[in-house]
DNA sequence: TTTTGAGTTGTTCGA
DNA sequence: GTCGAACAACTCAAA
C-alpha cells in the first residue's frame, strides 16, 4: 500500500470531541482512510493515575456520546483493549496503517508511554504524530526569563495573559475519509464502566451529560448568567455558580480554547462582565499552571514538592480517614461537602478547600491518602489539578498556602452557607436545626436538638475533633517541621 | 550579582 | 459589630 492510500489511525485519549481537535483535523485533512480507536489501557498508568469508578462512569458516556458524534460524519469509533502500545501495534499489523496521530497527554506516565511508542513506531517506518488540545498554552511555552519553569501562579498566569494569545478554536473535520474493511472491535457495555452493586450513579445522569453536546450546553448556561456574578457568587456552594465544566475538561470534550475565546467574546460583547470573565479565565489558568507544574515536577503526584514535608508527623489513621470519606465527621459543612461528593461525583471548589483543610489540619492524615479518595469518587478526577490542589491546601504544594491558614469549618459554613441550603441539602438530619445552631449543633440547647430530631452520638454524630485543640496541633506540628531546617 | 516587591481562596485577637 | 495586625519567614521572578 503507498503512503497515500494507507490508512491512518486516530487514537483518541483525554481527548473525546471532534471540534478544535487539532491532531484530528491534520489527519482528515491528508484524505488517507481513517480509523478512530479508544484504547482502555488499565495497564499502562501509575496507580495514582489510573481512572477511579466516577471516572469510569463518565467515560463510560463520554465515549457513547462520541461514538454518535462520529457516526453523525459517517464514521464510527473502534473500541480496543490492553496496553496501548501493545494494541496500537496490532491494529498497525491488522490495517497496515502508516501513521498514528493524537493529541498529547502530559501526565508523568503517558510522556513515558508516548516516548516508548514513538522510538517503536519509527522501527517500523510507521510515523507517529502528537498534536497539542488539552491545554492552552504547551508546557515549554511558558518560561521564566532565567529559562526554568514557573513556580507561582500569578507571574504564571501575567506572564500567559501578557505574551501568548490561545489560538482561536477551529471547526470538526469537514470531511474524513473513513476506513471501511470491518474491525474487530469491544462492545462498551462489556468493559464495565458502570457501577453495578450498588449503583451509586443512579441518579447521576440527572446531574452530568458527558459528552460534547453536554459541554457546550454547560458552558452556554453559564455564560448566559453565573458568570456575571462570578467573582461572589462562585464563593457559595448552594448557588448554582460555577461553570461545572472541569469534567468536560478533563475528558477533552471541550477545548479549554473554546471556552477561552466564548468567555472572552462575551467580554468584548459587555464591557461590563470584563472583571468577571477574568477572574473565570484565571481559574482555566489555575488548570493549565497544574498541568505544567506535573509536567516540569513529575513527583508532585506522589511526593510533596517542598521536601521537608517529607518528615510531616501525620498521625492520623485509617478511622479518621473513613469517618471524613463517609461524611460522618460532626461538622456540617465538611460532611455535607463529602456527601455531596458521594452522592454526585462533584463538591464544590470551596467545599474542597475545607473539606481537605480539615483533612490534613484537623485530622493530620496525609494528603495524599485524601488525593487517593477524590480521585476514585470525583467525576472531573484530574491526576493535575488533584495533585496540585491537595499539595495546596496541605501547605507543601508549589505557591501554597501558607501554614498557618486553616479554616475553621463553622465560620465557613455561616459565611458562605449563610442560609444553610447547602448543609440541609447533603445533610437532612440537620435539616429542621435552626440557622444559629446548624454549623454547630453541639451547641444547640436540648430543646432545639429535641425539636429537630436531632440526637447527637445516634443520627448525627459528635465533632471528632475539637477546632480549637485540633488548630493547635497542627500548628506546633508545622512549627516543628519549620524548625527542623 | 544583588536587590526588591510580592505572594488564590483564612483565623484570631485585641482595640 | 468592625477593623487592622499578627501569624513567619521564605522563595520566586524580574529589574
Amino acid at each position: 500500500m503507498t503512503a497515500m492510500t494507507s490508512p491512518i489511525i486516530y487514537w483518541f485519549r483525554q481527548d473525546l470531541r471532534t471540534r478544535d481537535l487539532p491532531g484530528l483535523l491534520a489527519a482528515a485533512a491528508t484524505g488517507q482512510p481513517l480509523i478512530a480507536c479508544y484504547i482502555l489501557d488499565d495497564i499502562s498508568p501509575t496507580p495514582e493515575a489510573l481512572p477511579g469508578g466516577a471516572s469510569r462512569w463518565w467515560l463510560h458516556h463520554s465515549l457513547q456520546a462520541l461514538a454518535a458524534e462520529l457516526a453523525a460524519c459517517g464514521g464510527s469509533l473502534l473500541l480496543r483493549r490492553g496496553a496501548a502500545p501493545a494494541v496500537l501495534e496490532a491494529l498497525l499489523d491488522e490495517t497496515d496503517a502508516s501513521a498514528i496521530y493524537c493529541s498529547r497527554v502530559y501526565e508523568p506516565w503517558a510522556n513515558g508511554l508516548e516516548e516508548g511508542l514513538h522510538a517503536g513506531l519509527d522501527q517500523r517506518g510507521v510515523s507517529f504524530k502528537r498534536y497539542p488540545g488539552a491545554l492552552l498554552f504547551e508546557p515549554g511555552q511558558v518560561m521564566t526569563q532565567g529559562g526554568g519553569p514557573f513556580k507561582v501562579f500569578t507571574p504564571f498566569w501575567r506572564h500567559c495573559r501578557n505574551t501568548i494569545a490561545p489560538a482561536a478554536p477551529r471547526p470538526p473535520p469537514a470531511n474524513i475519509n473513513w476506513y471501511r474493511p470491518p474491525l474487530a472491535a469491544a462492545e462498551l457495555a462489556s468493559w464495565g464502566l458502570l457501577p453495578v452493586k450498588p449503583n451509586w450513579a443512579r441518579q447521576w445522569n440527572t446531574f452530568w451529560q458527558p459528552g460534547s453536546a453536554g459541554a457546550g450546553r454547560r458552558l452556554a448556561a453559564f455564560l448566559a448568567g453565573p458568570v456575571n456574578d462570578y467573582d461572589e457568587g462562585r464563593n457559595h456552594p448552594a448557588r448554582e455558580a460555577t461553570s461545572r465544566l472541569s469534567p468536560h475538561l478533563h475528558f477533552g470534550e471541550i477545548s479549554p480554547r473554546a471556552v477561552w475565546h466564548a468567555a472572552t467574546a462575551l467580554a468584548a460583547a459587555s464591557p461590563a462582565s470584563e472583571g468577571q470573565v477574568a477572574k473565570f479565565l484565571s481559574e482555566l489558568g489555575w488548570r493549565e499552571f497544574s498541568h505544567h507544574l506535573l509536567y516540569h515536577f513529575p513527583t508532585i503526584a506522589t511526593e510533596p514538592f517542598k521536601a521537608q514535608f517529607g518528615h510531616f508527623p501525620w498521625a492520623g489513621g485509617e478511622a479518621a480517614l473513613r469517618a471524613w470519606q463517609r461524611g460522618h465527621t460532626g461538622y456540617p459543612v465538611v460532611d455535607a461537602g463529602m456527601r455531596e461528593l458521594w452522592a454526585t461525583g462533584f463538591m464544590h471548589n470551596r467545599i474542597r478547600m475545607v473539606v481537605a483543610s480539615f483533612l490534613t489540619k484537623h485530622l493530620l492524615v496525609h494528603w495524599r491518602a485524601g488525593a487517593r479518595w477524590f480521585q476514585d469518587t470525583l467525576v472531573d478526577a484530574d491526576l493535575a489539578n488533584n495533585s496540585c490542589g491537595w499539595q495546596w491546601v496541605a501547605g507543601s504544594g508549589a505557591d501554597a498556602s501558607p501554614y498557618f491558614r486553616i479554616f475553621n469549618p463553622v465560620t465557613q459554613g455561616e459565611r458562605f452557607d449563610e442560609e444553610g441550603r447547602y448543609i440541609r441539602r447533603w445533610v437532612p438530619e440537620l435539616a429542621l436545626l435552626p440557622d444559629r445552631y446548624l454549623n454547630q449543633p453541639w451547641e444547640a440547647p436540648p430543646a432545639a436538638l429535641a425539636t429537630a430530631g436531632v440526637r447527637l452520638g445516634e443520627n448525627y454524630p459528635h465533632p471528632m475533633v475539637d477546632h480549637r485543640s485540633a488548630r493547635e496541633s497542627a500548628l506546633a506540628a508545622y512549627g516543628a517541621l519549620r524548625e527542623r531546617k
